[in-house]
Order: C-alpha cells, then sequence, then structure tokens
DNA sequence: AAAAGAGGTCACTAGGTCAT
DNA sequence: ATGACCTAGTGACCTCTTTT
C-alpha cells in the first residue's frame, strides 16, 4: 500500500481558476487523511478533489489502499480546508447543505474565516461560502469516474500552457522548464520543495558590456568592513556617500523604466468585463483581460457559478462565456496577465548596478526567488491607505472588505496587510526603488552559488538605502529598521504564494 | 459494527481506575505520560483521550453505555487525569478554560501539582497547564468517527509502544496505557498546512498572573504611534532605557532558564548508536534515541535506505531496525525526541516580558510560525565556525563536508551557513537570547489576530536588541542590520522545513 | 469485474443547559 | 464551579450506480 502512495508531489490549493478543473474539496469530512481515491480532474462541471471521504468500495484493488487521491502520482489536497482530499466532489458537509438547503448562522466575525484542516466546522456559513467560492456547485454532480483520457488531457494542455509563457517570457532561454509530467514542478527552480511557479524568468545573459554600467558598487568579496557607517545616521558622511549619489540615481531610474503599470491605463473596455480582447498591461491588477486577473487566478478562489460579481468577480477571461475555455485556455490567460510585469522585474534587475557582476547562475536564482516578491512591493502602491482600497483596472477601486467578503483568500488578506504597512511608511520613489533593488538581492540564498558577492551587492544597497532614509527622514530614524522587517514578511508571502500556485497546478 | 470494535481491550490500568462511569471530565484523558506515541504522522488531527463524558447515542453500541472510550476493546484513560476517558477531546473543563478564557488563580504551591483523578480540582491553573501539556488544542477539533484503519494503526503502535516501555523501564507499572489510539495524537498539532508535527504543545494560558512579569513592555493596542524612538539607540536615553536594562536580564535569563542543551550530555550509549533507549535529551542534536533524528528526518531527507551513515545517519530510533519501522512510527519518535526542545521553547516565550500579554491565540500562532525559527538560532551555536563541524551527541563532530558527503540536503546545507553567519557576529549570551526572542515575535503573521499587539512588542525588543548591541559593539553599528537580515533567511529555512515535512508524511 | 462517486446511515463530538 | 445530559452536527463507512 504504501508503495501506491510514493511518488506523490504535494499540491496545495489554491485556487485560482475556477472550476474547470478541478479539484477542490468540500468540506466534507475528512480529517483524516486517509481515504479513498485518485481521481482527476475534469473540465466540465466542477468537480473538485474533496477531502471528504468517499465511499469505499469493498473490493479488493487498489482504491482501499489508501483514501489519498492522486492524480499522476501527485498528491491533491482539498480546495476548501487543505486537508489530503480523498476524492473529489460532494462529500457530507457540501452535500447536507444542498440537500437539506441549510441556512447556516451568520458568522460571528467578518464573513471571511479562514477555513483549514484545523478549524473548518468552526463556521458554517464561511465554510459553505468557500465551498461555493472554490467551485462546488450543486450543479456539479458528477457520477462515476473521471475518464482517464480526460485526465491525460488537462495535464497536457496545463504542460503547454506553461511552456507557452516560458517561451514568451524568456525569449532566451536559459532555462526552464522541464516539462515534465510534473506540470510545472520542477519548472522553476526549487525553491523549495517544488518551486515556484510563477516565476519563470530567465534572465538575461551577463553581456559584459553593461550599457548602464553607472558607478558599480564593487561588490567586495568579502564580509566583514560591510556597513560600517551602516547604522550611525547622518554622521560620518563617508566616501561611500558619492557612490550611494549615484546608486541612487541609477536604481531610481531603473525603477522608472521598468514600472508601467501607472503610466498606462486600458481606456477602453475597462467598464465592459465582457469586452473580450484589450490589450495588456503592465499590471495584472489592472490588466484589461480580466479585472484582477491575478487576485482571481491565484489569490481569490474563483466564483464557480457566472457573473455574479461585478467586473471584480466575474473575470472574462479571453471575454468569454467562461464555460467554454478549457483549463488550459484558462491557465494561459492568467499567465499571460503576468508576463509583462515579470519581464519588467527582470529588465529592472539588469539596471542595478552591481547586479550583472554576478554571476549568471546567481543573476537567475536570485530573480527566480525574489521576483514575486519585488512585483508584491511595486503593486503595493496600488493599495490605498486611506479608504482600504485597492486601485484595479480603469481605476476602479474596491474596498477591502468587499474583497474578503467575496472570498479573497489568506494571501490576498496577508498582501493587503502588507501593502498598508508599507505604505504607511510613506516613502518616495526613491526610496522604493531602492527598497525594491534590496528586496531582489535579498531572496533566498538556498540556491546561490557566490553567496559573498550577493551579500556585498546586498550590503552596498542596504548602505545606500540607510543613507536615503536617514537623510530624507531624519526624525523617523525607525523607518530603516521597520523596512527591514519588512523582508521576513515578504519571505512569508512568497511562501504562501508558492503553495497555492502549486497546488493550482498540481489541481489542475 | 460493535463486532469491530469488540476486540481485545487492554487496558490497563494501573492505579487507579475508576468507575468506569464516572467519567468526567475534565479535560483529558488519558493516556500515559511518556508515550511516545504514534500520532499520526500526516495530516491527522491530533486528538487526546479525555475524560469528560460524551453525548451518548441513544444507539448500541459499547461507546454510549457508559462513559467509557473504547477502541477496539480497550479501555482510554484521561491523559490528563488518568481517569478513564469518556471520550476524545473537550471536556467541561478544558471547555469552559478555553471558550470563556478563564484566567485561573496562581497556583498555590509551585505551579507543578500533580494531576490526577481525585484531585484534579484542587488546582486550576495546574490543571489546565496539563490539558495543554498534554496535547489538548481547540484546533484539534474532531468530529464524527476514527476510521478504522488509523484505529488499526494506532493500536499496532500503541502496543509497541507498551512493549517499549515495558522492556525499557519495568519498573513501574504503574500505568497503562490503555492502548489506544491516539496517543499522542493530538499532541501535536498543525503548524501550517498539515501542521508541523514539531509543535506540540499548545501553550499555557494566559493567565494574568506573569510570574515573571518583569517591566513588561506594555504593548500598546494602537498602531500609530509606535516605535517612535525605535532607532535612536544612544541618542536620547529615553525612559525606555531603564526599562530595556531590565527587558534584557528577563530575556537573557528566560533564555537560560530554557535552554538545557549544554547542560546535559548523555553520559552512556553516546558512543553506541545501535542502543535503545537512552533518556531524552532536550538538544535533540544530542538526543540520546539517535544521533541527530532532527537532522535526519526533518532537515535531511531521511534517507532511504538503511544504515549508511554512520551514528549520525543511522539513528536506532526505539532501539532497533528502522527498516521495521513504518513511516508513521520512524515520524513519530522523530517527533518526539523534539518535544523537549518544543517545550523549552515555549517556556522560553512565556518568560518575554510582554508576551503573555498578547491574546492567547496570537501566543499560540507565534510560537507555532516560529519555534522551528528559534530552534534554529539556539542551536546554531552548536556548530563550529573554525573547524566548520557541528556537534553531536556526546561531544562528537562531523564535519559539514562529510555531512555533505553523507547526504545532507539542501536544508541541512542551508542551516549550516545560516549557523556560520550568524555564529561569526560573535554575538554574546545576551544578545542571543534577545535576538532569539525578537525572532519569535517576528514570525509570520498570517494568522494573528492582533497585529498591532505583537507588532508593538516586536518594536520593544528590537529597540532593546538595538541599544544593547550598539553599547556592545560600538564599532561594528552594521551588526545590528545583520541581524535584521537574518530575520528573511530564518523564513526561508522555516519554509524548506515545513516542505519537506510535508513531503516526509506524504510518502511515509 | 474493477473503479469511483452519490447518498444513506449512524458512531461520535462540540457546546448548551442544568442539577449538584 | 463541575460534570452529566441533550441536541445539532460531523464525517467514516456502506451500498448502489455508473464508467472503464
Amino acid at each position: 500500500m504504501e508503495s501506491t502512495k510514493a511518488g506523490g508531489v504535494i499540491a496545495y490549493i489554491s485556487s485560482s481558476t475556477s472550476s474547470p478543473e478541478s479539484c477542490h474539496s468540500d468540506s466534507s469530512n475528512g480529517s483524516f487523511p486517509s481515504s479513498s481515491s485518485p481521481s482527476s480532474s475534469s473540465p466540465t462541471p466542477k468537480i473538485l478533489p474533496v477531502t471528504q471521504k468517499t465511499g469505499r468500495s469493498s473490493s479488493s484493488t487498489s482504491t482501499a489502499k489508501c483514501g489519498i487521491t492522486k492524480i499522476n502520482g501527485l498528491v491533491l489536497l482539498c480546495k476548501v480546508c487543505g486537508d489530503v482530499a480523498s476524492g473529489f466532489h460532494y462529500g457530507g458537509f457540501f452535500r447536507r447543505s444542498i440537500q437539506q438547503n441549510i441556512q447556516y448562522k451568520k458568522c460571528l466575525k467578518n464573513e471571511s474565516c479562514p477555513i483549514m484542516r484545523i478549524n473548518r466546522n468552526r463556521c458554517q456559513q464561511c465554510r459553505f461560502k468557500k465551498c461555493l467560492m472554490v467551485g462546488m456547485s450543486r450543479d456539479s454532480v458528477r457520477f462515476g469516474r473521471i475518464p482517464k483520457r480526460e485526465k491525460q488531457r488537462m495535464l497536457l494542455e496545463m504542460q503547454s500552457a506553461m511552456n507557452n509563457m516560458m517561451n514568451n517570457q524568456n525569449q532566451n532561454q536559459n532555462q526552464l522548464l522541464v516539462g515534465q509530467n510534473q506540470l510545472l514542478v520542477g519548472q522553476i527552480h526549487q525553491n523549495q520543495l517544488l518551486g515556484c511557479p510563477m516565476l519563470p524568468c530567465p534572465l538575461p545573459a551577463n553581456d559584459a558590456t553593461s550599457e548602464n554600467a553607472g558607478p558599480a558598487p564593487c561588490p567586495r568579496s568579502s564580509q566583514s568592513d560591510v556597513g560600517v557607517a551602516m547604522d550611525t545616521s547622518s554622521s560620518s558622511p563617508c566616501a561611500s556617500d558619492s557612490l550611494s549619489e549615484e546608486a541612487i540615481g541609477s536604481v531610481t531610474r531603473a525603477h522608472q523604466e521598468t514600472f508601467m503599470y501607472n503610466q498606462e491605463a486600458p481606456p477602453t473596455s475597462a467598464e465592459d468585463p465582457q469586452e473580450a480582447t484589450p490589450p495588456p498591461t503592465h499590471c495584472p491588477f489592472r490588466g484589461s483581460r480580466g479585472s484582477a486577473p491575478y487576485a482571481h487566478a491565484a489569490f481569490v478562489a474563483p466564483p464557480p457559478e457566472g457573473p455574479v460579481n461585478t467586473a471584480y468577480s466575474a473575470p472574462p477571461w479571453r471575454g468569454g462565456n467562461r464555460m467554454h475555455l478549457s483549463g488550459h485556455e484558462v491557465w494561459e490567460d492568467f499567465s499571460h496577465s503576468f508576463t509583462p510585469a515579470v519581464r519588467e522585474v527582470v529588465e529592472f534587475a539588469k539596471k542595478i548596478p552591481g547586479f550583472r557582476d554576478l554571476c549568471q547562475h546567481d543573476q537567475v536564482s536570485l530573480l527566480k526567488a525574489g521576483t514575486f516578491e519585488v512585483l508584491v512591493v511595486r503593486f503595493a502602491s496600488l493599495f490605498d491607505v486611506k479608504d482600504h482600497s485597492v486601485t484595479f483596472l480603469g481605476g476602479k477601486r474596491y474596498g477591502v472588505e468587499t474583497l474578503r467578503a467575496m472570498g479573497a483568500g489568506d494571501l490576498l488578506n496577508s498582501m493587503f496587510d502588507f501593502s498598508e504597512k508599507l505604505v504607511n511608511l510613506g516613502l518616495s520613489e526613491e526610496e522604493m526603488s531602492l527598497f525594491t533593488a534590496v528586496v531582489l538581492v535579498s531572496a533566498d540564498r538556498s540556491g546561490i552559488e557566490n553567496v559573498n558577492s550577493v551579500e556585498a551587492l546586498q550590503e552596498t544597497l542596504i548602505r545606500t538605502l540607510r543613507s536615503l532614509i536617514t537623510k530624507n527622514h531624519p526624525n523617523e530614524s525607525a523607518i530603516f529598521t521597520k523596512l527591514l522587517l519588512k523582508l521576513p514578511d515578504l519571505r512569508s508571502l512568497n511562501n504562501m504564494h508558492s503553495e497555492e500556485l502549486l497546488a493550482f497546478k498540481v489541481h489542475s
């Protein structure tokens, strides 16, 4: 029996898209891991991997073994609660809810309780809501198994979608993607177990030409003498200051040149979510293709039903009836909406003085590990602290509470919290750009070859950032420290994101 | 159905025994102390047998009749008071404690009252403490029946645990075990996706008594006026300085009182990894059960094969041939080897001035998210920078290269790198303890309810740490910054660890 | 025949209630 | 306050049905 289990990768859940594919779980039962069967996803009706234990065939065969549901060796997790899924579809809780048309008591909190394996029984309203949010539908009853053919097809679609994405954004193929059966697994590095799927960026070759060389921060390889003046604030204006001046300018310029979100706004179609194919934007949140595709596809669980929500919640990927989109198309579309933003980060990196002096492998590693974090920082500016809203396409704003009520996931919530805190620091664009550079070179170093070089570059950037901040905010010396404390927060967001993506992929 | 249950009963009973029917409740129930147990590996929720009476289903089966809970005929005992258990989980006393967030009066003795059936009502504080200690948690919700498979598994585990116990120490047979399944189940509970098996301790109630009150950092609940003086270091010797003095003392003391690894060294059996059951140590790396069980099971991907490595790599969990152990058992055993270290971290947390002023939920969340990071920092001292070696039990050292050659995984490698860098900063014990406190309150905040309080506490600790460091290292102002930059690294290690654990569980 | 999901069934638990 | 009792749910297991 265990043999059977082996092999699986792990999926999580997230969600993205809605439906078609797969899995979610419901809530039903399941608390324990085990149980039943493997199944797969399916395109049409909405089916999801569910926690609930499904029945058990008395018969001998395989199924019986463990209750874990897998697809091609990938272990599926419940889309609702994250528990190991035992099968698709209905389960105890969801089933009862539907069959008896139960009206649950109103949530005691803000109707946005996180639903996890351990606490899923705490709030029924939120649990049921999440079931629906994740794509479970009363109409999706599905008998019998999922045809093997169908499974296969979806898998292939996923893969080619990934491939496309990769190709598009890396002109250079440094890397990536492997293509194996594990969808994206492996695709992007293994920042972690499976790797973070969302960061394909390859990264441009390190051609020596270094166009905007600027005053390279001459990364030292030692590690001891760094940042002598780091915390002394205004005191000693050591020699490095002049260097800093230039560095600041370079980084700020790099930032401005590579961050277009606020420079373009999809004029047309912004109002009409049904509009099919507007030009892509650089900021996914404003992407014209659908409102907030990112929030939709990755952060928020996609609404199973149709156009219930407004622009925000009924992203017309490809403008049409989403029922007609294959999982492949949805994914592809979603992925594409991010390509430009990712590319911009790569461009930004290349312009950070000293970055291209790192070995190519490390440049790639930093980008793989840090692009998401950089994007989070960049997009934080879309968050309006005053009225706690986020601006999506066409200038439309959505209050955080509204989004939460709509089922924004933990990741999105955490991003809002992060954005709010960051914006509250009131940094200038100059400061933000330097901070962004710091974030990038501070990325996870587990795969770095020349750690000392990266560290040296990081120190230089940090020193520069520090002097800039102490200069601009002489009376708020805590700002620098607060900024550094944002780094672990970003790391956590990055991890949450990786997990959701992973789940998404696995499930689809 | 009943037939199923009927199996052999074993109940052991030791001493007391009580009337079966009595059952009462309290909290828990259960099993016995040391046990180890079996819990499940993965996703299973951890649940404990409890005294409380459970409901009564009119139906026939065994359970119902009197409040005795049995599994496969085995009578379960309450893990807290030893009385016959009536079911799992919550009970009257524990339930009220949690639901009403009751703050019990301080223990009149030394906060270590023995809790038994006959005297369990004597000291509420100790009783509640024991409930938590034993692993009861509000998150361990468990509805529905216990899967047959699981029952079976648990039974087997119980029995083997029993056998071991008997063999090893049959001096007292007091007790007993009952056989049940859920020994520790429940004990540990989840950290994240699946839960971090490694964090069993739930955390003591937030009893207002605050023994080592010290100068509580008075966490504010507002969010705006925080940390104004955060970075001012030596400049304005604001009132907080004196507070800092005391805080430093408190934290340092807390650290020393709760970090025992270097105070005990398993004298015997250190040489012989095959030795079966030496007394547990507080430092897993030195754990007598196996050398570095932690590194084995969690840090390093568990070697699929047998005893390739020497003492380091062939931990004789349960003293036997591990080839015969199920993945579950190995995991259990491994987890247990960590319990003491985890408990120390919990104790340390409780002693951080201000920590207990946080709401209980947040205390638990921070511990869940941060214990691993704290352990990494604590164990960093085992790393010898000079010769790049790590000291395991009995003073044996293993060079990093050797370990790598043996197949240490990415996580272990990263930990070495981290440890080396950290040790190189040359911090004093005082500084390390404060840094550890900062690490804890800087844990991932995705599940925190009162973020502002946590943030306020973090700021206080950081301010204190900063002033201490600038005082001790006036010429190395970069140290503080470097220390802060260790936080994201810890977060990454934490994630790698969670992933490995997850993978491990799923595969086993 | 084997595999896998819908639904029914019912052992069990969280929590409310109330006599001690 | 404690803990026994009751009720509303929960979810494991089973049977039946459909798909392969």
